[in-house]
DNA sequence: GATGATCTATGGTCTGACAATTGACATCAT
DNA sequence: ATGATGTCAATTGTCAGACCATAGATCATC
């Protein structure tokens, strides 16, 4: 007989343990807000070394399922992984495959139409007015502040994700934001008539969220953010012309 | 004078040393395939011990940053973040947060309608391959191989994703894909007619994606997603009648 | 009752040691 | 020559033990 036999990989103990405590949470058996075994438990439990063990814990921290605090009563509590951290992990995965801005417009392009029309079917009082916070904060500042309008405006947008309220969506919007407001800041590209046609855009899109139409509310963040990435296209072949 | 200091918090060393190397792989410092110091030769150039060095290393290994490996020759290289590792990012958030089948289809709703169009317009030779190969073994299962069906299915999204060409794309809709896997297999939706639906559905956006049609693309796309959701919604619904 | 000192279980860190791994190199048999 | 085998050395993997830092509870004091 003969037995064919694949590669043989001996995990790391650390890895081990993340895996079983990962699953042990997502199980349900250390729910939101519990606590796990102090290290040194875990340590006597699994007859690992505290090193391990503390690598483990790190692993999960990173994955943002655990929050560890030191002191009397403190330890490991279960939490939900924030926007912020899967934000960053979506960062550091676009920054490490060169996504290029091109990419970002095209994900923004395929998101904000649905994400509007979201918003404007379940947004509720305390969303719209966030959105009309932010559009006035926007607005004053398009005149001349241009650092303060790029941050509102992706400020506006996660805020507009928010009222969507599905997370997956409002991760990824704001994700994006995050990820185009650095890379505008390099770009340059927020020209009066840009930010004009930027403040217009959004009030469009904010009448109809305030008065639950989603189906305009979609078409006009389709239309809007064509003209954007057309400009944007415009753009960037100037400045291609420019570096020459 | 009154001095107002906000909170003070000490960050932990490991994250302080994580901190520093994330940044100065991002800084190109160390590029993609270099090697990092040796764990020794950090200890001795931060100061810190080998424990906390070992753990800075594995917050890198675990956000994808970094591969170590055993044995003489071996170390930390730094690497980029696989798809499979931002999906099992998303997935936990996904999961953490409670997000419902419903948000998943529609993050697909979004997504898929602009994969289809950029996949129309970027495609090589080799996408087009891919993808007439896993359809034809998705119209095989359809017949009567449910599992078979289901999982052919999520090959079937991940293969138009990369045929986008947008790798942020690729991996948001690779990670739905595989979400809506878990979930279908519980869910068990996959009646003869909506595998029938499905299969249709493919054909005719395959061939928009073959004759490099972007807008007809979409348009298919956008339509048999929302057909999709109708019958997922009225399934939704006689479940939740039968479940009483 | 407020204030401050003290207690103590917990995580944070360092040191040292040894085991396991693994690629390169030397050796040997053919 | 060449292929198999053994040896070596640098590196990560792991453990044990000690001590420090933190922080909430508790107690003592006024």
């Amino acid at each position: 007989m003969l037995d064919r036999l694949g590669a043989i990989s001996v995990p790391k103990s650390s890895d081990v343990l993340a895996g079983r405590l990962q699953q042990q949470i997502l199980s349900g058996l250390y729910p939101h807000g519990s606590a796990l075994p102090t290290e040194r438990d875990l340590v006597s439990t699994t007859g690992l070394g505290r090193g391990s063990v503390r690598e483990a814990l790190r692993i999960l921290e990173s994955q943002g399922l655990v929050r560890t605090r030191a002191g009397r009563y403190g330890g490991s509590v279960v939490s939900k992984p924030t926007d912020a951290l899967l934000a960053s992990h979506i960062s550091l995965f676009a920054k490490g495959h060169d996504v290029s801005l091109r990419a970002l417009v095209e994900a923004r392009q395929a998101l904000e139409p649905m994400v509007a029309a979201l918003a404007a079917r379940h947004r509720n009082e305390e969303d719209l007015a966030s959105l009309k916070r932010i559009s006035m904060r926007l607005d004053a500042a398009a005149i001349d502040d241009v650092p303060r309008f790029l941050l509102e405006n992706a400020n506006w947008h996660s805020a507009l994700a928010a009222a969507s309220h599905n997370d997956l969506l409002r991760a990824f919007t704001a994700s994006i934001s995050g990820l185009m407001l650095e890379a505008s800041g390099i770009a340059n590209f927020a020209s009066p008539e840009v930010r004009a046609l930027v403040t217009h855009a959004h009030r469009r899109i904010l009448q109809a969220i305030e008065a639950q139409d989603a189906d305009t509310a979609r078409q006009r963040a389709e239309r809007d953010l064509q003209a954007y990435a057309k400009l944007l296209e415009a753009a960037v072949r100037a400045a291609g012309r420019k570096g020459r």
